[in-house]
RNA sequence: CGGGGUGUAGUAUAUCGGUAGUAUACAUGUUUUGGGAACAUGAGGGCCGGGUUCGAUUCCCGGCACCCCGACCA
């Protein structure tokens, strides 16, 4: 893409209505628009980063037999009547609003109710299980305070995947599948070194955890104790006695860390399913209700959190997956023949380039904005490159440069990224 | 929802009870072109409503918006 066709622009100044890191680097690079508080429009260079996301979430949901939908925001009273959720006092987070002829309707905070009243529909017989069924959504809740840049909106868009299940047995297998599958996720992200499996409260079971998928980061808004050994955290909320005891564990043996909750997976069982009525008929044609799981994935939220991780005062340092285009193309000078070559060249080999060619930009501001918008790979051609022997390429991540020839540059770009 | 704070140009800010200043961004021209370039010219501003006052952007009241702390976060 061509730097001189975006419609965004970039920021000299910090917004003065956000304190957040996340929300300044986003907004001074034209990622994100904020509408209002805790709702913010994603801009060409940050939805590219949104679906990159969201193309790695529904690669790892698809491989564990998921199948990809989507639901409506629009949500009936009814339907969340059956569960007594619809009731302000157990969901203080509704956005309500009526139709026309009075009907009351409710804006989709959460899928469950109105997925498991859909499935009834499709589930009748255990052949019919199980069933796994994702979808990416935009959530809107009621929150009395949007905080935190775009980790914490009224708007969102979040990965919501339900399990359907004949047995608790059944359930417990594709729930350890899908942990895999979420670590394979965050490791995808880059997240991986600092992303733990937490234990934190609710759980079909007296004597079950659910589980969040805790990312290290100083903006969280999670306090998790992370185990010093072994591989997992346990949430704030339920670190007691009674849970150490459970985890054979000690006290000593964790440290406090904050965190931001960028996932999350939950045994539901069958309760759910018996208030609305989703049951299947088994092998013995005996009715039994289904097992239920839901397992969330903040789209949005892990935006803002690779942000505030991967950036340094200078701007954003995408990791290469979710990075809006892999090589930041940098043009100096009135004559961009030998750039514009590089484009097609690059973009020809399937690299995807953002291609500074605004003329009479300044090269300090053409720098400013390749560290500001973060691509992993800067790329500058220049009069002085190419008297130097070529392609002068940078790693957003590190300082020093080096010179390709300009043949060689597309098979070094595939090699670096 | 409790507490605190802030609303001035597209953005970031300054000053002031009496003609609102700067930077940047924007427009035009000339010169520039490796870390936000120089000069000139131009356009652009006091959140909304009420009150006090000869006069309010400034003081007071109400509203709205935004930010922070706490509470909340299934």
């Amino acid at each position: 893409m061509r730097q001189s066709q975006l419609f965004t622009r970039t920021k000299r100044e910090n917004p003065s209505d956000e304190t957040s890191k996340n929300a300044q680097l986003l907004i001074r690079g034209g990622y994100v628009y904020k509408e209002m508080a805790g709702a913010y429009a994603w801009l060409p260079l940050g939805l590219r980063v949104v679906n990159k996301i969201k193309k790695i979430v529904a690669e790892e949901m698809e491989a564990i037999g998921s199948e990809e939908i989507i639901m409506t925001a629009l949500q009936n009273k009814e339907v969340w009547e059956k569960t007594g959720r619809w009731d302000d006092e157990k969901v203080d987070i509704w956005f309500k609003t009526a139709l026309k002829n009075g009907t009351e309707v409710g804006l989709g905070w959460s899928h469950e109710e109105p997925i498991i009243e859909m499935m009834k529909s499709y589930i009748t017989s255990y052949q019919d299980l199980p069933k796994y069924v994702h979808q990416f959504q935009t959530k809107l809740r009621n929150e009395v305070r949007a905080k935190s840049g775009v980790m914490r909106g009224r708007e969102f868009v979040m990965k919501d995947m339900y399990s359907f299940s004949v047995s608790e047995e059944a359930h417990n297998d594709f729930y350890k599948k899908s942990t895999d599958a979420y670590l394979q996720v965050y490791k995808r992200l880059g997240l991986g070194d600092i992303t733990y499996v937490t234990s934190a409260s609710g759980g079909a079971f007296t004597d079950n955890f659910s589980h969040e998928f805790q990312t290290l980061c100083e903006a969280g808004e999670d306090v998790v104790y992370l185990h010093k050994k072994e591989n997992y955290a346990v949430n704030e909320e339920i670190f007691n006695d009674a849970t150490l005891a459970k985890l054979n564990a000690q006290k000593e043996d964790f440290e406090m860390k904050k965190a931001a909750e960028v996932g999350n997976i939950f045994t539901f069982g069958t309760e759910k399913c018996e208030q609305m009525g989703l049951s299947f008929t088994d092998a013995e044609g005996k009715k039994q209700p289904v097992f239920l799981g839901s397992y969330g994935v903040g789209i949005t939220r892990l935006v803002g959190v690779i942000a505030e991780i991967f950036s340094d005062d200078k701007g954003l340092m995408w990791p290469t997956p979710v990075a809006p285009f892999h090589v930041h193309l940098v043009a100096l000078g009135e004559d961009m023949t030998q750039a514009e070559n590089l484009y097609k060249e690059l973009t020809d080999a399937g690299v995807e380039v953002l291609f500074d060619d605004r003329p009479s930009v300044m090269a300090g501001e053409k720098f400013a904005d390749a560290d500001l918008l973060g691509m992993p790979l800067r790329i500058v051609i220049s009069k002085r490159s190419l008297e130097n022997g070529g392609a002068e390429i940078k790693k957003r991540t590190e300082t020093e440069s080096s010179i390709v020839a300009l043949n060689e540059v597309v098979a070094h770009v595939k090699k670096t990224i």
